[in-house]
RNA sequence: GGCGGCAUAGCCAAGUGGUAAGGCGAAGGUCUGCAAAACCUUUAUUCAUCGGUUCAAAUCCGAUUGCCGCCUCCA
């Protein structure tokens, strides 16, 4: 077994090599909550819990950070502009932490019902100024910082490799045109460190140059590294912060700790509202409670994950419902799979062929998954064995234990790993509606004996209207709820 | 202007040197009192265009065109 991921830093696919075998730590770069969460949040962070699912269930273990940004981040650029949160508290007219709280809440509520697993655990740069205090301390100790009237901006000179990850070189970085040279500052891609307060600023801290606040890219360089180390496997987070974001970290943290920073970096792209980036200031954006309100969490899922993570998503109500639509085979084929296993089947003529085509099925999609997390290619190997599979149920050829051992892989991938097979839904109701829909059932089986047609579809209708749909089969009739 | 990426059927989307996965949609069929579900068949002789390398290219190289992202906050 060997996985592969493509690292933004080489710019192709290398093999998976953890620092201490076994176990993986990663860093991913969570949101500023200052406002709500939208798709764009779910392709990154559906991304980053299969990669770390798929990881885990491969047997390495994971140590999964992600940070909450609740302070220094700018609405200007790195040494300008307001703090995006400040701002909103503003606006609202509320203390910062209320922006913070709410949204901290929204963006975690939202990612429980899109069913991405909690990291190992987040992290917040209001909770680490101490420690960010101190790294921008010794950065300006060893020369690759300096002061100016209570700000503190690293000097990109001291460090020569400064533009490796994105492949921007000091010297093609044209001045003038969209980079507003600031009066204190040496050169103009010199960035804040800390910045000084304004006195009306309230998120900030005392420090040796006087009270401020952070710098947006110093809580991830601090951050990352005290939970992960000075070295760590995998930084991941979207493919706009890979400048100048991860060019900063990477500078801050390798000039503070004289080792590399971290191994692969893996980016996921951006998501497009009718083939235009979503963005907040172009006022396209979709919220996730807006979409889950019409959605599955497993809809959302499938149309994330049907476009590799690399590949921009470009989202359309109609490309939601079609993943929408090819979904309700995988669920029809879970409950047709428990059916088997609770009537403990015993013969099964395909049982073999079964078998077998399980396990290949089973290390196919392991296979994609293994390269680069090839989602949309692993949802393709599992749609072709729903097909087979149903192919099996239709003629009655599988057993128990066959469709149990089916099931679980369906379950392991479809469920666990990918997200999108929905859970068995338990009972939704303090009554227990089965033994009625059985007597129903049977009542309409009935009037379908005596020909009585029109009262068994009254009743079937009904049902449907009462949100339970009747399915008559060979068998007989099964119902499921809407 | 600089850096990077992408162009595969009506739509979404894998495949990265060996002769085009999968899904949605559409059409026909099997089953069925009718529905639904499921299954079967059909739906790209061709991978933006033009050259080149090769026995062989959607896959490698070059050029062209178009689109997108970053270079200012953004997942």
């Amino acid at each position: 077994m060997t996985i592969t991921l493509y690292n933004s830093m080489s710019r192709q696919k290398e093999e998976f090599v953890p620092i201490e075998p076994g176990h993986v730590g990663i860093y991913v770069c969570g949101p500023t909550v200052y406002g709500p969460p939208h798709l764009g949040h779910a392709k990154s962070y559906v991304t980053f819990d299969v990669l770390v699912k798929h990881l885990r269930q491969s047997g390495l273990k994971v140590r999964y950070v992600q940070n909450i940004t609740d302070v220094g981040h700018l609405t200007d650029d790195a040494d300008a502009g307001e703090d995006k949160i400040q701002r909103q508290a503003r606006i609202d007219q509320v203390h910062p932490y209320e922006v913070v709280d709410k949204w901290t809440r929204q963006y975690m509520n939202d990612m429980e019902k899109l069913r991405v697993a909690h990291p190992s655990f987040y992290v917040r740069a209001s909770q680490h100024i101490g420690e960010q205090i101190e790294a921008v301390q010794s950065l300006v100790e060893k020369g690759h910082a300096y002061v100016v009237d209570g700000n503190v901006y690293y000097n990109v000179e001291s460090f020569p490799e400064y533009g490796k990850l994105s492949g921007r070189r000091l010297e093609e970085q044209k001045e003038g045109v969209r980079v507003e040279t600031r009066g204190d500052k040496r050169n103009p891609r010199d960035f804040a460190l800390w910045k000084k307060a304004d006195p009306g600023h309230i998120l900030k801290w005392n420090s040796p140059w006087g009270e401020g606040y952070p710098g947006w890219h110093i809580e991830c360089s601090v951050m990352a590294t005290k939970y992960l180390g000075k070295t760590f496997d995998i930084h991941g987070g979207g493919l706009e912060n890979k400048f100048p974001h991860h060019e900063c970290e990477i500078a801050q943290s390798e000039s503070l700790n004289d080792a590399p920073f971290c191994r692969y970096w893996v980016h996921n792209n951006m998501v497009t509202v009718d083939g235009i980036k979503m963005g907040k200031s172009l006022g396209n954006f979709r919220t996730c409670e807006d979409l889950l309100a019409r959605h599955s969490p497993e809809a959302l899922r499938a149309f994330v994950l049907s476009t590799h993570y690399r590949s921009p998503s470009n989202y359309t109500e109609e490309a939601i419902t079609a993943a929408a639509s090819g979904l309700t085979r995988l669920t029809q084929l879970q409950t047709a799979l428990l059916e088997i296993v609770e009537k403990n089947v015993s013969a099964g003529a395909s049982d073999n062929e079964a078998e077998k085509l399980s396990g290949e099925v089973d290390a196919k999609i392991r296979e994609r998954l293994d390269d680069d997390i090839d989602s949309p290619g692993a949802i393709a190997t599992l749609y072709s064995f729903v097909t087979e599979v149903n192919r099996f149920i239709g003629a009655s050829a599988l057993s128990a234990r066959v469709a149990a051992l089916i099931l679980a892989v369906v379950q392991k991938w479809g469920g666990d790993v990918l997200g999108i097979l929905p859970a068995i839904s338990g009972k939704e109701s303090e009554v227990d509606i089965a033994p009625i829909m059985q007597m129903l059932i049977e009542l309409r089986q009935e009037m379908k004996a005596a020909k009585k047609f029109d009262v068994a579809d009254a009743i079937r209708n009904r049902l449907k209207d009462a949100g339970v749909l009747i399915e008559d089969t060979r068998d007989g009739a099964r119902w499921k709820r809407i």
